[in-house]
RNA sequence: GGAGGGGUACCCGAGUGGACAAAGGGGCCGGGCUGUAAACCCGGUGGCUUUGGCCUUCGGAGGUUCGAAUCCUCCCCCCUCCA
């Protein structure tokens, strides 16, 4: 793609919260225009075991943006800052990584991150390799180029400052070093979250003390989870892995909040915006159902992690099972002896379920069916031959009892 | 270093000797309605080979007692104020 400058500042914007300063990054877009030289573009990932999800895609979506305009993207490693954990006040210490672990995360992230990155156009690199050689006295140097007053102006250092709770002194230093990678590599453009706002303005201002031209800021949302409330996030259970299987991923796309889905289709596609708004209000006109349109996305998503194949079968699938209410075409097999089973324990005891207590509540609140029949009795008498369970509204398995 | 306050289930939070597997809310799960949406209604939410009991749980370890989340001792952690 080779757009014009002002073009090119318009197909960057799209999703984007802050972009401090836009003027300055026309500047940048123009010089780098006139003289073919791609711009230096960067973005800060956590060291532990990455196991990325939709939100995650959305920074990765805006680096591409700027890969597809042919400028080149630094995908930096903190294993060095991961020392310390960016203080986001749940404050836990983390335990140092071995350099081992820290490449084998590295090479999981590349195997993740390249199915949206162009990997021509991707430096993958590790701040340990600059920070690492700074030393005391370059630390100290860093540090005199910020206050501690400026520091507490970060909200959550200022809001647990005002509550007395705890802050450490290195948990300080992370907005410093991050400042500091944009040095090392003179950035032109730092991407980031919203949260990494403050950070990524220590980067404009460090840079300034080390007498570069400061980088611009782009900040993108942090993607709400499935629950259409809190962020998307693996803890919260909330999230889309982006190595998840085709059916599964289509499944919870179309769990979403119906609101949630303009969102999505935002940040997680490239579908034009006239063209969403022109859905949103055919929907809004009752002249397109919400289902169509969140099975549009569903499907862009489903294949722009695997394919347009995968993503159709998937659409099939979900069909078969939630508007016929029939079992997937391929689910798990398990097997057991003929004759009398006691169906609690033989859904705990394959993993099915957590307990045995947690299949006998399913059991009396009318969970599970058995070819279609509800179960009422947790003793089960089965003569051999195969039988399809449905256990809760999700899970489907297929029994073979041998005879 | 000194003085005080506090640690209860996934989270918040009630509970100061027995009726406590522990109120209430949130979350989550299940059922209904639907479009695996939202909203709403109902139910559930420690474990255990079987609704019948048993076992484990209130920061940790001991102790008192017929009986402890609750009382005592020691220890760990968090917070506030002072230095």
């Amino acid at each position: 793609m080779n757009l014009k400058p002002g073009e090119a500042l318009e197909y960057l914007k799209r999703g984007v919260v802050d972009l401090i300063e836009e003027e300055e990054l026309l500047k940048k877009l123009e010089k780098s225009y006139k003289e073919g030289r791609p711009l230096k573009i960067k973005a800060g990932f956590d060291p532990t075991a990455p196991d990325l999800h939709l939100g995650h895609t959305v920074l990765l979506r805006k680096m591409k943006h700027f890969q597809d305009l042919g400028h080149e993207v630094y995908f930096v490693i903190g294993d060095f800052t991961g020392m310390i954990g960016d203080p986001t006040g749940k404050s836990e210490t983390r335990p140092a990584l071995t350099k081992e672990q820290v490449l084998k995360n590295a090479e999981t992230y590349k195997a993740q991150v390249f199915k949206v990155l162009d990997p021509e156009r991707t430096k993958v690199v590790f701040n340990s390799t600059w920070l690492g050689k700074l030393g005391a006295e370059g630390v100290i140097r860093l540090c005199a180029k910020y206050t501690v007053a400026r520091m507490l102006e970060r909200d959550d250092f200022k809001k647990r400052w005002e509550a007395g709770r705890p802050i450490a002194i290195h948990e300080l230093l992370y907005p410093l070093f991050q400042a500091y990678d944009s040095v090392a590599l003179s950035a032109d453009v730092e991407l980031g979250g919203t949260d990494q706002l403050f950070n990524l303005l220590v980067g404009r201002h460090i840079q300034r003390e080390y007498g570069q031209e400061p980088q611009v800021i782009m900040t993108v949302p942090i993607l709400e989870g499935l629950d259409g409330v809190q962020k998307m996030s693996k803890s919260l259970g909330n999230y889309v892995g982006i190595t998840e299987p085709p059916f599964q991923m289509f499944g919870k796309i179309m769990s979403i909040p119906d609101e949630l889905m303009w969102r999505y289709y935002e940040l997680l596609t490239d579908v034009p915006l006239n063209e969403l708004s022109r859905m949103k209000k055919e929907v809004e006109e009752g002249k397109a159902h919400p289902k169509e349109i969140k099975k549009r996305l569903a499907r862009i998503i489903v294949t722009e992690f695997h394919s347009e194949e995968e993503a159709i079968k998937a659409e099939e699938e979900f069909e078969r099972v939630f508007a016929k209410k029939e079992a997937p075409k391929e689910l798990p097999v398990f097997e057991a002896g003929a004759g009398e089973i006691w169906l609690p324990g033989f859904l705990r005891d394959n993993k099915i379920l957590p307990s045995s207590s947690e299949a006998r509540r399913f059991i009396r609140q009318g969970a599970i069916d058995i070819n279609g029949e509800k179960v009422k009795e947790e003793k089960l008498n089965l003569a051999p031959g195969e039988y399809v369970l449905r256990i809760g509204k999700k899970k489907f398995i297929k029994l073979i009892v041998k005879g």
